[in-house]
DNA sequence: GGCTTATCCTGGGCGC
DNA sequence: TGCGCCCAGGATAAGC
């Protein structure tokens, strides 16, 4: 599942090949990726330009086209973007192939096809053609503090676990990362977020930090689906504390690790490590 | 307005 | 072996 280190991590492996690399041909095997334009004109429209820089905001990557123009991707649940050679064997994955005039191909694989791609036209923008980008709330390894994050939640009655997962507060964390930061940080997931003392804030601010940047350093986790633009596994699952680990001996005091739902995700803390604070 | 729940979607795991 | 059911989850719409 991709969230912010995953992102990041594709993000830095597409910079290192795309730049400098013109749009050959595109092909849209599956219509429903193409969430703007229409899937035959995303396809027309991109042909010629040539890559040159590729961005993150969130958990979206915004791809940098010649003439101003703009490629967006968001992988959601199990959306992959691989650079490969032009014929190397396509998978029954595959939804957009962008084939590149180097005889390399930029391929968006995407089993549970939730994954999005958009266009952006010359003279429009990336805010413009996707709304919800302007929704998007702090980045967390962008200067985040305690103080900030207790703003953010001031007021909040929901449970902390599901307001780190509102993108419109912060961007970028998702399930993996919130259960494992709140787990560093000591704090139970049903803690309501409006709750949350100075200190706790500022130990979640720092617990997301570490582990997001240990994440990015170990090329993301790779639970389920997720792969890296050169198609090899993120390694950060190896060293997860509470998430997939439900029935398991916690690593820091041997309890049981519990599992319950939150707003309809999976939640995994340890008892006993990770105070109630309701 | 704030929050929760349902929906989209499909492969994998599990039980029978 | 094959079938059916359940689960996973990011974003968004709908409902409370």
């Amino acid at each position: 599942m991709p969230e912010l280190p995953e992102v990041e991590t594709v993000r830095r492996g597409l910079l290192l090949c795309l730049p400098g690399q013109v749009i050959d041909q595109v092909v849209v095997l599956r219509s429903h990726s193409i969430a703007h334009p229409h899937p035959d004109e995303f396809a027309q429209l991109l042909i010629g330009h040539t890559f040159e820089n590729v961005e993150r905001r969130g958990k979206y990557l915004l791809i940098k086209l010649s003439r101003g123009a703009g490629l967006a991707v968001h992988l959601r649940m199990s959306g992959r973007l691989l650079i490969v050679p032009r014929r190397s064997k396509l998978t029954k994955f595959v939804r957009v192939r962008i084939i590149l005039a180097n005889q390399q191909e930029l391929r968006f694989e995407d089993m549970r096809v939730f994954g999005r791609l958009w266009y952006i036209p010359p003279g429009s923008s990336f805010e413009k053609i996707i709304p919800s980008l302007n929704e998007l709330g702090k980045e967390p390894l962008a200067g985040l503090t305690g103080r900030a994050l207790r703003r953010l939640f001031e007021g909040k009655t929901q449970a902390v676990k599901t307001a780190l997962l509102d993108q419109r507060l912060i961007a970028g964390i998702g399930n993996i990362y919130a259960d494992e930061s709140l787990f560093a940080a000591a704090i139970h997931p049903q803690t309501k977020a409006g709750k949350l003392s100075l200190a706790q804030a500022n130990r979640l601010v720092a617990a997301i930090e570490k582990i997001l940047n240990k994440a990015i350093l170990l090329g993301g986790a790779s639970i389920r689906d997720y792969k890296d633009s050169r198609g090899v596994n993120g390694r950060y699952q190896n060293g997860a504390f509470v998430y997939g680990r439900e029935g398991e001996p916690c690593h820091v005091c041997t309890k049981t690790i519990k599992r319950l739902k939150l707003a309809g995700r999976s939640t995994h803390f340890c008892p006993n490590c990770q105070s109630v604070n309701k």
